[in-house]
RNA sequence: GGAGAGAUGGCCGAGUAGGUUGAAGGCGAUCGCCUGCUAAGCGAUUAUAGGGGCUAAACCUCUAUCGAGGGUUCGAAUCCCUCUCUCUCCGCCA
């Protein structure tokens, strides 16, 4: 959510960044009904004062025991002016809420303009993908070759777009995360939570998954529950509605959860293996910080979702979204792509954000500057830490040996209890 | 699921036979004083949001806010209704 006053007093800049976004928002409205909001202010908060008035005047009369009739009926008018007025101000109030949380977030300036990921920019790769003097096989086949992947069975009890991880599959997705965690929690300096995997829509609408977005998501019938597609929801949101001391901050969090995405609009894509599934798992990075550092931080939560990739080994490289391609919340993104030969090319597993005080905004997370001075929303970022599904996958691609079988990265090993699989 | 209790400022905690209570008191915090250092002490300040004034900040002024939403009333933290959450007891249960 942009500030109400900065939307005002710049409409053409507000402009400019939807249109860079690919948003094509009419603000007239808004600002129309803004106008009409203040006009209304002003004539109820005049009433309100008089009415405040007169009512000390009774008061005071009825102590006296004199009489106040004559005031209390006119009174009564201005009473039933000032429901009147109070209801056709939060008619417009909710009109222009609704506005505002639709409104995306301003691009950073360091964002390159773009229509879409065609014209995403990439900055660094590490390590060359690895040439195989074999066929090489998708991650699909070798999992159910090896038996640790069973996608009937999956469609059978739930449905397309669901896997079941068996035997020491089950026991590498587990690897993964635990791999994920020990290294963000005790090398990286963030503080485990974990979350409910169900939270309400003031939650969904504190990250910016509502109003615009429930058709992604899943929704328990008959309650306010939604299923989470991320850990951001619910870890983002640990601290709405609350005001953080200055020292608390910079406070990074980690969490794994299994996320849940309906994929609506995306039938086409991606339909084999673990790539887009309705339901898989991810450690999430999550940091509350001061303004004047978050970029700063940004930079730092893509070296330590990097670092995972490092330390497995697996070649990766990082892109930086174009304004278009940048989504609803986010200032500026990076994201990480390992490479997947079933692919033949770089595949998203991790987005890092920058969301500014958007989402601090909406969720109302501020922080109280020490030695005073007013209230100031933090920054938000999260990151993937990463997606361990398309990790999973990622490494029986470009761990597979001739005879089907996979070698298990050395930093899994202690998780593991093996070194290789079949 | 049944029965009861509760929700007040950054925190703790007063205040309900409706009328200067934005809200006592305490803690914390900030500034100043005192002090060989620390501790303690003394004084002052200390909510948020939204309007309006001001080029703007500072500042001034108004309005709103005592879990949320509605109602009664000239006037509601205080009365009524609905909802949410927390706690206690019972039942059920992983």
């Amino acid at each position: 959510m942009l500030d109400l006053k900065f939307i005002r007093e710049n409409p053409e800049l507000v402009a400019d960044g939807m249109r860079k976004k690919g948003e094509g928002i009419e603000l007239r409205e808004f600002l129309e009904i803004d106008e009409k909001r203040r006009m209304i202010i002003q004539e109820v908060e005049e009433l309100k004062r008089k009415r405040n008035e007169v009512s000390e005047e009774v008061a005071r009369l009825k102590k006296k025991r004199e009489d106040a009739t004559s005031i209390i009926e006119e009174m009564r008018e201005v009473s039933k002016k000032i429901k009147d007025l109070d209801g056709e101000l939060s008619k417009y109030e909710g009109e222009l809420k609704g506005l505002l949380l639709s409104i995306p977030n301003m691009p950073h300036e360091s964002v390159p303009v773009g229509k879409d990921d065609t014209e995403n920019v990439e900055v660094r790769r590490w390590e060359t993908p690895r040439n195989f003097d074999f066929e090489a096989k998708a991650h699909w086949d070798i999992g159910t070759d090896l038996d640790i992947l069973d996608f009937e069975r999956a469609s059978k009890i739930s449905g397309a777009r669901f896997a079941i991880y068996k035997g020491l599959g089950a026991r590498l997705e587990r690897a993964l995360i635990t791999f994920m965690l020990d290294l963000h929690t005790k090398e990286h300096g963030y503080f485990e939570i974990y979350p409910p995997y169900l939270v309400n829509s003031d939650s969904m609408t504190g990250t910016g998954q509502l109003p615009k977005f429930g058709e992604d998501m899943f929704k328990c019938t008959g309650t306010d529950y939604y299923l989470i597609p991320t850990a951001e929801v619910p870890v983002t949101n640990l601290r709405r509605d609350e005001i953080l001391n200055e020292d608390e901050l910079p406070t990074y969090y980690v969490a794994y959860t299994a996320c849940f995405r309906s994929e609506a609009g995306a039938y086409g894509k991606d339909t084999r293996g673990l790539i887009r599934q309705h339901q898989f798992d991810k450690v999430e990075l999550v940091k509350y910080v001061k303004p004047e550092t978050s970029y700063d931080e940004l930079e730092k939560l893509v070296a330590n979702a990097e670092e995972v990739l490092k330390r497995l080994k697996i070649p990766y490289r990082v892109t930086l979204m174009c304004t278009g391609d940048l989504g609803f919340a986010a200032a500026k993104k990076y994201d990480l792509e390992v490479w997947m030969p079933s692919y033949g090319r770089y595949v998203e597993i991790s987005s890092c954000s920058n969301f500014e005080d958007f989402q601090a905004r909406r969720a109302n997370i501020r922080y109280r500057p020490t030695g005073g001075g007013k209230l100031q929303h933090v920054h938000t970022l999260n990151g993937s830490g990463l997606a361990a599904g398309r990790c999973f996958a990622a490494l029986l691609e470009n761990y597979q040996n001739e005879d089907g079988s996979v070698t298990i990265p050395e930093v899994l090993i202690p998780y593991m209890g093996v070194d290789r699989i079949g």
